[in-house]
Order: structure tokens, then C-alpha cells, then sequence
DNA sequence: CGTACACTTGAGTAGGATCAATTGAAGTGG
DNA sequence: CCACTTCAATTGATCCTACTCAAGTGTACG
């Protein structure tokens, strides 16, 4: 979980990340990184020699490509985000994201069945939509009763993803190229 | 200026664009382009050929590097954006557009004396915001008010870049690195 | 002089925030 | 095994920020 956090605590969550991903391409040209990161699972990571990033980019050009390729698309999953807490209301939020991430896990070759299995806390979600901890809890019962979308504390079950998917007003699953790992 | 519209109408702005800036990455690894682009201002555009990008990586590093660091920058500006829709209320959120725009027309070469000429309606800060046409007009005028931001239709000036920015609640002027031309 | 477009202002409303308690599920230690 | 703490989820009540609706006022332009 990338979050930023305000002075005065405010937290922001800036987006989930899943396996394959890649953290810090902006730290490891400045030297600072703009944002904290926070696990939610066990995870493994792979370290990379942040001042042999530029011969990496010389010597391996198909690898360079590949990370360009996730910086980018990591850029449309952030406007993807940008849209929903500019224009959408709660419930369309929430269940943009939770599409978001079954859909996510789902291209990762987790989820295979339409339920995502991960824990994350309503507070996270709250951070997550820009909502207050109470609403989010509302608008999670909101959802579960119109069988939407059913997020318990481990698990997202989407019972039917392309009315959650109209629901939340994405547009038609635009055609999903593989990812490439690094 | 970036902007995605969803089927019903509504419009998000992403991200305004500046001299120097590099725009379709993403759709030069898709081949779709996930957002609208629209100029505000005349511009000049450089076109290059998408399916040369890979040879470019290859035979340039240099350049495919100076890539990189501007969707990695562009990156964290998004980043910036989501706080703001999601923590920050609406005086916040509009003192801190303000400040980023005029922050970031200095450090290309524009605005040297703090005030940044260009032509915004109401409406496209509305959009860029999250906030209704009237707000974002209420809003402006409370800022105006508290000698924080003077916005009007072509021009954006702060009379202390220092205190809006702190209104705002940006982090201190971490360190700016100068941008890469292509 | 009419149309178009952006900005402005007022009044009423609603979506979501805040405040305040309560319940439930794990741990933890005596 | 049971008190005790902790942390997350839940519910009720009230308040406020920002939205919507509606009607203006410029100002530019053909």
C-alpha cells in the first residue's frame, strides 16, 4: 500500500500494489522518495541498486522498456483514481475500487474465481476513498445489501462484476494487454 | 490539459501540461489512449513515431532515461492530486492547484515573478477539483478575500508563495531537481 | 441588437463529516 | 481460566461543507 501522509495526520492512500510491481522509480532518481509504503501481507522483495539504475537502462534495453511499460501503467491506475474521488460519490467509489482490485488481482493470476482473499481494515479503505470511517462502513453495508459488492474483512466477493462494473460507471473492459515482469 | 470524461458527462481534468512535457506514453505501449487531451493555450507539438519507441530505448539510452524521469515526475505529480481530492477540503485543495501551477511554471522558465498568465475558466478549475461550478466560484472568492490566491481569468498570482503553500499543507520545498528536456 | 459564454449571487438541500457510545473479537498476563 | 487491554466494526444523532436549482450580471462578438 503506497500512502502519503499531511502534517497534521491526515493520511492518503495513494494506491494498492500487487505482485510484479515496481517501487521507488521516482526515489531512485531524486534520492527521496514522495510517498511511504506499508505492507498488507507478507511480501518478498527484490532490492535494485538504485545508482546502477542508468546502466540498466543502457545495457538491458528490453528490461528498461518493461519498466517503462509499468510506470505507465501505474499513471493510468492513478487517473483512474483521480477520477473517482473527483467525480464519484461514495458508493461508486468504493465499488470502482473494489472492481479495481479483483479485476487487478485478478490479471496477477490471484483471484481466480472472483474473490479476492486479502485483509484490509475499513479504516485503510476510508484513507483509501478520501471518506470518513464511518461513512465507509455505511456505504460497505450500502453495497452488501444491494449485492453489489460484498467486501468483508478478508476477502472481496463481486457477484456479478459488469453490473458492479456499470454501477460504478467504468467504461467497457477496455482490452487488457498482459504484464510484463521484471 | 489532460481529461477523462465519464459516460454521463462528467469530466475530470487530470493534470495540466506544460512545456517540455511528454504526453501518450501509455498509448504508445497500448495503442489507446486512455484520456482526452485539450490545449488551453497555442501550443507546439513534437509528434513522434510509436512504433519506433523500442528502438529508441535501445539505440538512446539517454534519452529513454530522460523519459523515464518525466513519467516518474508526472507520476508523483498525480500523486500530489489524489491528496488533495481526497484530504483536503476545498480552500485547500484550490490553494494548493494554484501553488503547484505557479510552482511549476517557474521552474520551466515561466511566471519569474510569481504570477503566472494563463487563461483558466471557472469551469476547468471545477473540474480539476472535484468541486461544483458555484463552489469552485465561492471558493475563489474566499481566497481572494484572504489575500491567500488572486485567480482571475487569465492570470494566477500569490502574494506569498510561503504562507499559501503552508495554508495548503505542502510539505516543505523539498528539494526540485531540474527537469530533463527531450 | 441578439446570442453566447463566463461569472456571480441567493436560497434550499443532501451527502458525508463529526461526535459519542457500544459491541465484538483477539491477544496478554496473572 | 478469567480480568484486562487493544483494535476494528457498528450504530445513533447532529452538524456542516459543498451541491443543486434558479435567476441574475457582465462582456465579447457577429
Amino acid at each position: 500500500m503506497r500512502t502519503r501522509l499531511l502534517e497534521d495526520g491526515r493520511r492518503q492512500v495513494i494506491n494498492f500494489m500487487f505482485p510484479g510491481d515496481f517501487l521507488g522509480l521516482q526515489a531512485a532518481l531524486d534520492g527521496e522518495m514522495s510517498h511511504a509504503v506499508e505492507a498488507v501481507t507478507s511480501v518478498t522483495l527484490c532490492v535494485f541498486a538504485r545508482d546502477r539504475f542508468f546502466d540498466m537502462v543502457a545495457s538491458q534495453p528490453r528490461l528498461a522498456f518493461d519498466m517503462t511499460w509499468l510506470a505507465a501503467h501505474e499513471e493510468a491506475a492513478l487517473e483512474e483514481h483521480i477520477v473517482s474521488l473527483g467525480q464519484r460519490n461514495a458508493r461508486e467509489r468504493m465499488a470502482a475500487l473494489a472492481v479495481f482490485l479483483v479485476q487487478r488481482a485478478h490479471d496477477t493470476g490471484l483471484a481466480p474465481d472472483g474473490v479476492l482473499t486479502i485483509t484490509v481494515t475499513q479504516g485503510q479503505i476510508a484513507d483509501m476513498l478520501g471518506l470518513s470511517l464511518v461513512h465507509t462502513n455505511r456505504t460497505l453495508q450500502a453495497l452488501r445489501r444491494l449485492q453489489l459488492v460484498d467486501w468483508t474483512v478478508n476477502s472481496i466477493s463481486i457477484p456479478d462484476l459488469e453490473s458492479a462494473r456499470q454501477f460504478a460507471g467504468i467504461d467497457g473492459n477496455s482490452f487488457r494487454l498482459p504484464r510484463p515482469y521484471i
